[in-house]
DNA sequence: GTATAATATAAGTATATCATTATATAAATG
DNA sequence: CATTTATATAATGATATACTTATATTATAC
């Protein structure tokens, strides 16, 4: 779940393929004509649309020796922030990579450091604003 | 524009970050508490947090001199969602980082090594998906 | 089958990001 | 005002990502 949305993310967290995903947004194009759009070399191109096919935010069509890409139509929801809702709603328990975080944060209370940290601004501290 | 939204994706795109938003999201928590749960380093953690902080995904209360974060509220929503999904819906035109590569865009058809390699494959290629 | 075309991969370098250790700042306490 | 507390910043090293050049793959054309 985790390496999905940071797959995502980081795929969508750079400029030149934030601007491939937009171009390609608009039209299905083949790697020699986002060379020609993003004046960038061949592998430049190819290098960063094949990151954004590994995080599934693009699609590949080929015809004969050529391939076209264009976005995956579910981009604007289930593909982007389907993940990511998803992961903001759900119960802790419900995200493996996070059970010993989780174990922790359920036994706060009895950590020596946050109790010493909690003295004295106790009151004034965490209010918990969301319980899922 | 481009800037933003790269922002707030590199700032998701990363597990450690991903996994203070997740509590974040529970719960307001000051720096001590995110360091027992996540068992890192105190630099560490305020580094991270410093980073969603500035992509805007969090928001800081000072009491006395400790420091809660919490969510913003709206990334689910606007804050995410939002820079995204005008981005990808905006006309090009409207993006000014953008403008080189939409005037290349623009004129495709006189580019020569585009005509180059649409010879011989000019009926399969690219169909219009999305004007806007 | 050889040559060409379109894209992909590999290797090497450069840069950026992450993590650690040490130090600095800012606020509160005695 | 010196000390402790909580967090922030700086400096360094380690890792990952990005970019370039060169080469490999794959498919078509001759």
């Amino acid at each position: 779940m985790i390496q999905q949305i940071t797959s995502i993310f980081k795929a969508l967290g750079e400029p030149t393929r934030l601007a491939i995903m937009k171009f390609l947004s608009i039209q299905e194009l083949c790697i020699c004509e986002l060379v020609a759009i993003m004046d960038m070399s061949q592998p430049r191109i190819s290098q960063h649309v094949k990151v954004l096919k590994q995080a599934g935010v693009v699609k590949e069509r080929k015809v004969k020796q050529k391939s076209y890409f264009s976005v995956n139509p579910a981009i604007l929801n289930d593909a982007v922030i389907g993940p990511w809702a998803s992961f903001m709603q759900c119960s802790i328990d419900s995200i493996p990579e996070l059970a010993e975080e989780n174990q922790r944060y359920l036994q706060l209370d009895s950590n020596e450091e946050v109790l010493a940290c909690k003295n004295g601004c106790l009151m004034e501290s965490s209010e918990v604003k969301q319980v899922i």
